[in-house]
DNA sequence: AATTGTTTATGACGCTCGTTATAGCCTACG
DNA sequence: CGTAGGCTATAACGAGCGTCATAAACAATT
């Protein structure tokens, strides 16, 4: 057996985020998912074998804690700088997309899985934001929110983002991502000096 | 000619933004939104013969005009009545489909159109979302609030909302779109008492 | 009753979907 | 150096896709 980690299954996966986070996750096709990272149609069912849900599910959780491990690192500077990474991280990417990627956590989030299968996918995107939302609620009870009061923030930063990014799509503007981020960062300020 | 309104096309429209809400728009077929409404294939492309692209505006329109009635009305007691009137839709929708349908706007603006056809959804989805916050800013500088501020404050209750009831499906949980509800509601009274 | 135009019914078109199967390739270990 | 097992290549399966064409059914006006 290979002990090297498999290059392409990981691919694979970075393609397919990428991919669905335009398209959706009913827009992307199997084929298209493989190709979108040079790897072949059979090599995506060797490594998901349960087919499109699993390996939609992973891509959400890829994309999910790559967004995580920013906000970890920059929450250690306190709750607003890790604001202001994930934001910057959300406009960057919309920005480099020229508009036409947003988040695919979001995308699946949105989507009814079909009647068949199991919903990995969904339930992976609802583990998303929920570490999101827990990442950011430490941190303000670190610099002395109240615990309800850090929690129920944590929940509109992570929806105010994810309803904009949106909203910057379909209008082909980046002024909604901008309106919300300093009107967050305000309330971040007034959480943690009560 | 007929004078009377065709009844089919807007049971048509009305079946196709319910389908939306719930499977997106890439997950609805054609045949699936004309049966949803109990009218014939052929009928779809008859009443909206540029096809998928133009049913899927007229039902984001559709639903989108639906809610700015709602906003319209509630918004004459005062931007808060607005936003309680406007988040108690979204519950509602939420909570009688058991999280499986959300916002269509929304699910149209996250999904890339197909590279040959114009992209008329997307586009009837930002006339929506601007309709919204322009409704929501004009009470507030009614009461007093300054217009950029308002303008800004509009855009952050509309991608709270639309970000929140995205994250109850995904979570099956209504707590993330009642946890915003209370911030949003000090958010505008603070801004009209300034 | 005849006529006109709108709506429905039906079937087909070429293509693509998710998934599976199988035969061959390649690499790492013995 | 042989051989076993992970990976790729390729083709196929039935089902379903968006769209179009055409003819029958219908309603309303002469």
């Amino acid at each position: 057996m290979s002990q090297r980690e498999p290059r392409s299954r990981e691919r694979i996966i970075i393609g397919a985020a990428d991919l669905i986070r335009r398209r959706g996750l009913a827009g992307s096709t199997v084929r298209d998912l493989a190709a979108h990272s040079g790897a072949p149609l059979g090599s995506t069912y060797h490594y998901f074998p349960r087919g499109k849900q699993q390996l939609a599910a992973e891509a959400v959780r890829f994309a999910g804690d790559l967004a995580t491990r920013v906000l970890e690192r920059e929450l250690e500077a306190g709750p607003v700088a890790g604001l202001r990474a994930f934001l910057a991280l959300w406009r960057q990417t919309v920005i480099d997309s020229d508009f036409t990627a947003g988040c695919p956590v979001l995308a699946v989030a949105v989507e009814e899985p079909p009647d068949d299968a199991d919903p990995e996918a969904i339930k992976a995107a609802a583990e998303v934001f929920s570490a999101w939302e827990g990442l950011l609620s430490a941190s303000l009870r670190d610099r002395g929110a109240a615990p309800e009061e850090a929690a129920r923030l944590a929940t509109l930063v992570v929806a105010a983002v994810e309803g904009s990014v949106a909203m910057c799509r379909a209008k082909r503007d980046i002024r909604p991502l901008d309106d919300i981020a300093a009107q967050l960062e305000t309330l971040i300020d007034a959480a943690v000096t009560t």
